[in-house]
DNA sequence: GTATAGTAGTTGCATGAGCAAGGATTTGCA
DNA sequence: TGCAAATCCTTGCTCATGCAACTACTATAC
């Protein structure tokens, strides 16, 4: 019996000629597309969706299995660890990682729950806390790092010259209109 | 009382020079982020997931605010009207909505609650099933259409010129390795 | 033609995320 | 000063997703 692994699923996103799969064309003819999106437009964005799909999703099952660590919990401990203090005030840590901030606060939860964090009260806003990397959580990310690094080379920067890479950042960086 | 409205966050993120929002600097200094990733690497790898988690959460919100459909909902009425007979295997359809195969079924069985999708038996393959566009599919997604591809345009396209959008299209197609 | 391996789809289970609302505190402004 | 509005974080609720395991069926090999 095969592991029936689903994961399986995303190398096949680029083939799928459409029409194979053995459907039979039915009666009615296709959807005209519209014309709100062109091609470009229409391909540039769907290649952006499908390679972070994708990409995200081989990180985080790379991460779970070697360290069993999920992405989301590996980030906060990675972002702890770079900032001043190796502490951060949930909010702005819940912006780090790209998070709201009642997910944040879960997150946290768990990994005190893990004894990865600590929190922290904030003496200049009663209101606030922080988040504080621990000892144990340091050597969970150092275990957990050079083998995440390593995939994200592997999986995302490797595909690109420093050129690049220089485009991509420039054009992602771009803002965003507000509202 | 405000609305506290959470994807205000997601507002915050190209400013939030760090060390701001009242953190004291700690006793320790910042931990030396590691040489796997250059700065340039880094910057791309960031600026890449941080401008899809914004742009993706935007328009989830706004086509659930505008239609009551989320974003993953509208995508498979949208692959379902442009293919062949508007129907398709549910593994492709997986496949196109970037979402496993477990995922698809649960989808797709919201879908046929609303209405708004039906199944069909495949006579080819008789282990297989179509998921076929409904008239209150086509209707709900024609409704929906227009204001998603706006902010598609809105919060994706237009941040790019003709050529950079081709020069994305190019970058994001790269395969990725397998394994 | 039968056994074995592989594939399509579904389901159990666990987990993780967001919104809305609430409590506590701080800020702004009259 | 005092009160309304905004901010920080948390909690209740709901829902969506993935993996693993399972059933049913097909394809392959012998």
């Amino acid at each position: 019996m095969s592991k029936d692994l689903q994961v399986a699923n995303l190398n096949q996103l680029q083939a799928a000629p459409a029409g194979l799969d053995g459907n039979s064309p039915g009666a009615t003819a296709p959807m005209d597309p519209g014309s709100e999106l062109d091609d470009l437009e229409r391909r540039a964005w769907r290649a952006f969706l499908s390679r972070h799909a994708r990409v995200a999703r081989i990180l985080e099952a790379d991460l779970l299995a070697h360290n069993d660590l999920p992405l989301a919990e590996f980030d906060v401990l990675f972002q702890l660890a770079v900032a001043d203090g190796h502490r951060l005030r949930m909010n702005e840590l819940a912006n780090r990682v790209l998070l709201s901030r009642a997910g944040i606060t879960r997150l946290v939860d768990r990994l005190v729950a893990d004894g990865l964090v600590a929190r922290a009260k904030c003496d200049v806003d009663a209101r606030g806390s922080y988040a504080v990397l621990t000892d144990r959580g340091r050597v969970r990310l150092d275990e957990a790092r050079p083998g995440h690094l390593t995939a994200v080379k592997r999986y995302f920067v490797e595909s690109f010259s420093r050129a690049e890479l220089e485009t991509l950042a420039e054009l992602m960086e771009r803002s965003i209109p507000a509202n």
